[in-house]
RNA sequence: GGGGCUGUGGGGUAGCUUGGUUAUCCUUCGCGCUUAGGGAGCGUGUGACCCCGGUUCGAAUCCGGGCAGCCCCA
């Protein structure tokens, strides 16, 4: 039966539409679903159960490449002392006005005090000036799992802004350039790949202006991502800092030349805030979409009880669920007292991306109804083709979430020739494309002019030509230019 | 960095202007019965005035401060 329309503003589901009224969507589909919660800390949130399950799968796949890649896991301490964040003066600029500080062990007020990582280059590099002697030390690639805290004033948003989050921070030195930038070519493929199969999103692969670089950092590639309210949002990245932590942090090694010389390094990392983007991107009005490669339930059963058959229901929806784990996580939802309606709405909201109905009709002849989170589609398959099928829509439905991400990085790009144009798209909640003349004079006037946008991203396919979008002069660069979180 | 709005059971709310008995209603949750192919029904139970201070015989209500959340602008 269904529930009248003035009451259902009180159920289970969200009541924000996605459309019209974004943030709010995007807080109650993640409450709601039970995805996280609020927490007594400002800034910080609590991952349930089903949101760390996430976290976990994009930390295996990533995890699994890079040791083929040769990089080892290793874990360094959450302490920094201050002497060692201020050796690397840009850096330090970067990071410092979100430093979270210890000063107190107990009641002793300690001697020097202690930032909580923002970031570990300075800690790691202190261990690394110990460990690299020799050529034959190199290169050294280390990689950690951790948490980091930026001690941020403006407004939290879930996973995308938030004073702790997880990451992994991969640490390297080489002994030649060359070598080093290799390693960022990879690492960005590594996230293009993790962000698109796994995320089933699409981004802009790009490399920073100067202002937008990494504190410390020679250059910076990045993979920005759009939001559905026409923000690019910054995903995972990859630094090459050159020899300048090398120089601040006195990491030399004796080349085979037996010339002391100093290593090249890289820093690249990935973090939660990709779930965030990602459900931004796939979830709708009816609660979580999951993409099938990091749904912690990929199949929910339900079976239809009535009395007279509900035993050879239970065993027939057992017997299926047996066959399905084999390769799928699946649950069986056989609460009793909740009608079959209320349990497809619940775990609709949950973003199970496969519901299996199984009820009397379908003992009859054998059969079951599949239903896919993403489009609705119901369709009815014969029993002994379930796992088949369920392996197929599993397929599209990942397939099919990724198109509809490039679908919509596409349609919310806007290609502007005049500051006008660019002014106007930005109004309208686009993201724009447009060349630009590598001034960062023209940077801050683009930025000033149009509410704070920012150039994001130079996309590394760029093919700069003609002028500069706000100057008129000639072009160095094609950008990006956009609101960002 | 600046401005605005809002805090009442797990969620959504009424009450606040004009202070006064046991804080309203819906939903969730527990239990019992009954139901079951798209948010079922009846009965019953649990559960709240963000925190600190002030005014007052008396504060959810008025005042001050704090904390938290949301929105807009830079």
């Amino acid at each position: 039966m269904p529930a009248k329309k003035d009451e259902k503003e009180n159920l289970l589901g969200i009541t924000a539409k996605k459309d019209a009224d974004f943030s709010e969507w995007y807080q109650q589909v993640l409450l709601k679903s039970e995805f996280v919660d609020y927490s007594s800390v400002s800034g910080c949130i609590v991952l349930r159960p089903a949101a760390y399950a996430v976290w976990e799968k994009i930390q295996s796949y990533v995890d699994i490449r890079l040791k083929k890649m040769g990089i080892k896991n290793a874990y360094f301490p959450l302490f920094i002392p201050e002497s060692l964040l201020k050796k690397e003066a840009t850096h330090l600029t970067g990071f410092s006005p979100e430093v979270a500080w210890v000063d107190y062990g107990g009641n002793t007020k300690l001697g020097e005090r202690l930032a909580v990582r923002p970031t570990s280059e300075t800690i790691m590099y202190d261990s690394y000036s110990k460990w690299i002697r020799s050529w034959r030390d190199l290169p050294l690639r280390l990689n950690q799992w951790n948490n980091v805290v930026r001690w941020e004033f403006k407004n939290p948003v879930p996973f995308i802004r938030t004073r702790e989050f997880l990451w992994n921070e991969g640490h390297t030195a080489f002994a030649t350039k060359p070598e080093a930038e290799k390693e960022i070519k990879d690492i960005m493929n590594l996230w293009v790949d993790t962000c698109e199969n796994v995320l089933a999103l699409a981004g802009i692969h790009g490399k920073k202006t100067e202002k937008e670089k990494f504190a410390g950092a020679e250059y910076t590639h990045a993979l920005e991502f759009v939001t559905p309210n026409g923000r690019l949002v910054q995903g995972p990245d990859a630094h090459h800092d050159g020899q300048i932590f090398a120089k601040a942090f006195n990491l030399k090694f004796v080349d085979k030349d037996e010339k002391e010389k100093y290593v090249y390094q890289n820093t690249w990392a990935i973090t939660t805030r990709m779930i965030g983007v990602m459900i931004m991107a796939h979830s709708d009005d009816k609660g979580l979409v999951l993409p099938p490669k990091v749904a912690p339930v990929q199949i929910a059963i339900v079976p239809i009880l009535f009395d007279a058959t509900k035993d050879k229901v239970v065993a027939e929806c057992s017997k299926l669920k047996k066959e399905l784990e084999k390769e799928f996580s699946v649950i069986i939802d056989d609460r009793e007292g909740y009608t079959p309606g209320r349990k497809f709405n619940e775990w609709e909201l949950k973003g199970v991306p496969i519901r299996i109905e199984f009820g009397p009709k379908d003992l009859e002849k054998s059969q079951a109804v599949l239903v896919r989170r993403d489009s609705g589609e119901k369709k009815t398959v014969k029993l002994s083709d379930v796992k088949k099928e369920v392996e197929k829509e599993l397929e599209a439905m990942q397939i099919s979430l990724l198109e509809k991400s490039r679908k919509m990085l596409k349609d919310s790009t806007v290609n502007a020739k005049t500051f006008d144009e660019l002014k106007k798209a930005i109004d309208s909640k686009k993201i724009v494309r447009a060349m630009w003349c590598s001034d960062s004079t023209c940077e801050d006037e683009i930025k000033d002019k149009t509410g704070g946008a920012k150039l994001v991203a130079i996309p590394v396919d760029e093919k700069p030509s003609g002028k500069c979008v706000y100057c008129g002069k000639k072009a160095e660069h094609e950008v990006y230019v956009s609101k960002s979180y």
